[in-house]
RNA sequence: UGCCCGAUAGUAUAAUGGCAGUACAACUGAUUUUGGUUCAGUUUGUCUAGGUUCGAAUCCUGGUCGGGCAACCA
């Protein structure tokens, strides 16, 4: 088990709230996400973050879709998101939508109408922007803000029976516009949309703003502690103002720092782009920092909940290094992932020596790293092999300790090699290797007394299976594709899918589960493309293995 | 130049007035039939100037830097 986390600051308010016996000790958190796009990493850090709270305080986290704006929403996202959630392998206590609440929000509005604290407003939108000052001049009050409430409940109904226009009228709070939060100015509580909603259909056609649906939503559930990212933070003026003019259940909001990640872009409005511009294939493109991206891409769920905890939790602006991520799948895979051999960028060795026609089965264990192996599967050898054209060098300098003339090496669970000679076509790139084998070096019963350096894979030509791999790569060429001049789209690297059509793969791969991973040794870790079938197997790259050679060579 | 928030190694995150610690990254070396793994080790830090205190990353004041706020989005 991973070492105990340290606690972070939320974890200490709530521990201090359920000593003092704030809510009888009860502590209820929730998740809002508005189904208007699909999970992406920031939000598994919420997830983690609030289901972690209420199984550690023995409460509950509810699932709650924030779907006040019809326009956006969509029950594609309603599915993907609840679908992503179980996947992270949470469970949420009950799921509500904030439409649930519209008609309990209309009370409140009259409600604040009566006493006087809300007001239906005629002026257009750039109006009440003009009015609304700066943040360092205070705002005018419209004419409207003086209207009767009897005046003001009228029309407000008649907003309700679709008596105006998109538009025309809004409903807003009377608070103070000179506040120096200019969320105080007279927030906007209500506006007409004729838009159809993804759960109420037709039935209204006017909306409640966040402000004035968030904080009522977590009331009427009793949300005991409403977390949410750092930019809500000047809300809390508002969100407080409502409840406590409504006298409902006084729901706490705290707020910490979004999760950035280098090298991609964690904001819906941006993974909607590359998904409508068609720079990715969908929001499940294995490239996208989405969950269902992640998924495709191979991570397991368990990696990203550890990357969640090791990431923690503050309220510092943060950028997290994606090397931590591939870290926790690293980590995990290498217990876990079932040892094959494939050649992805193959070139033709022939072992002189080894009689034509003859085929030996190897055997080779599952996993190194599980006690006893993880059991074996058995490998074909024959004369004809693949194997890794990056493993071959002409004039290989000094700390090669792979193929090139003269040199030998060990072909993993098989026999050690020494190159003779290489043969070249009229491209005048290397076509054919070939070498010698020594018949006494055979994997477990090497008696040959022959050093070698290197170990390699390989894939025997006449049984390999010919396979599509997809090479992924990060999206963005810089680490902070937002922070940098003009459009983050142009930051875009190029290079980020490579598709392999002619791999070759160990035929056991042949009969592998789909939902297996695969650790293709010395490449990295890979794992069946949904779109995979029996005989037209695709792989996706997950991450590749450490490679310190990589290093040592570009040096 | 209004209001709010933040600043601890390259990146994150702890230390809640009492030894600045952990992880990732980087670098050495050992081991290795994956240049993987594992093991041992190294490097690197409290934004700044004052103040309070026996003692300050922590409390106070000023400054600097970064972020947020003026959507009929959430």
């Amino acid at each position: 088990m991973s070492i105990e986390k340290a606690p972070n600051f939320l974890e200490d308010i709530i521990a201090e709230d359920v000593r003092l016996g704030k809510n009888d000790g009860r502590v209820l958190t929730r998740f809002p996400p508005e189904p208007n796009g699909y999970l992406h990493l920031g939000h598994a850090t919420s997830i983690c973050l609030n289901f972690g709270l209420g199984q550690k305080f023995n409460g509950q986290t509810n699932l709650r879709f924030d779907d006040t704006n019809p326009v956006t929403e969509d029950t594609e996202y309603v599915e993907s998101i609840q679908r992503d959630i179980q996947w992270l392998g949470f469970q949420w206590g009950n799921l509500f939508y904030a439409s649930d609440y519209f008609e309990q929000m209309y009370a409140f509005a009259v409600t604040l109408i009566k006493k006087g604290l809300a007001y239906v407003e005629d002026c257009s939108a750039e109006e009440i922007a003009a009015m609304k000052g700066t943040p360092t001049e205070p705002g005018k009050a419209s004419p409207s803000r003086n209207r009767s409430v009897e005046e003001n409940l009228e029309l407000f109904e008649a907003m309700r029976a679709g008596k105006f226009k998109e538009g025309e009228k809004t409903l807003r709070a009377k608070i103070d516009l000179a506040s120096p939060n200019m969320h105080l100015r007279d927030p906007l509580m209500y506006r007409i949309k004729f838009a159809h909603h993804h759960r109420t259909g037709d039935k209204w056609c006017i909306y409640p703003m966040y402000d004035f649906a968030h904080g009522q939503s977590d009331s009427i559930e009793q949300i005991t502690h409403s977390i949410c990212t750092l930019e809500f933070e000047v809300h809390k003026p508002l969100y407080n103002w409502f409840i406590e003019q409504l006298g409902i259940f006084p729901s706490q909001q705290y707020e910490f720092a979004r999760r950035n990640i280098n090298y991609t872009v964690m904001s819906k409005r941006k993974l909607m782009q590359l998904v409508n511009e068609g720079h990715v294939n969908g929001w499940d493109d294995p490239r996208m920092p989405t969950i269902s991206g992640i998924r495709r891409r191979g991570y397991t769920a368990a990696s990203i909940r550890h990357f969640c905890e090791l990431t923690g939790i503050s309220r510092r602006e943060n950028v997290i290094d994606v090397s931590l991520l591939e870290y926790c799948i690293r980590e995990e895979l290498n217990k876990t992932a079932t040892r094959r051999m494939a050649v992805i960028n193959p070139v033709k060795l022939i072992i002189d020596n080894y009689e034509e026609g003859k085929v030996e089965m190897l055997t080779g264990e599952n996993n190194p790293e599980v006690e006893g192996g993880g059991g074996t599967r058995e490998i074909p050898f024959s004369r004809e092999l693949w194997i890794e054209r990056e493993d071959f060098m002409e004039e290989p300098p000094k700390k090669f300790f792979r193929l090139g003339p003269g040199l030998t090496v060990r072909l993993k669970h098989a026999y050690i090699i020494k190159c003779e000679s290489f043969v070249k076509n009229e491209a005048g790139e290397v076509s054919e290797i070939h070498c010698t084998y020594f018949p006494e070096s055979r994997s477990g019963q090497d008696t040959s007394g022959i050093q070698v350096k290197g170990t390699m894979h390989f894939v025997s030509a006449l049984h390999a299976l010919p396979v599509q791999v997809n090479l992924y790569d990060r999206l963005f060429k810089v680490e902070n594709p937002s922070a940098e001049e003009g459009d983050f789209k142009s930051y875009i690297n190029e290079q980020s899918l490579t598709v392999v059509q002619n791999a070759y793969v160990e035929p056991a791969l042949r009969d592998a589960d789909p939902e297996e991973k695969f650790q293709f040794i010395r490449l990295g870790y890979f794992c069946f493309d949904q779109d995979s079938k029996r005989d037209q197997m695709i792989f996706n790259r997950t991450v590749t293995l450490k490679d310190t050679w990589a290093k040592e060579a570009g040096k």
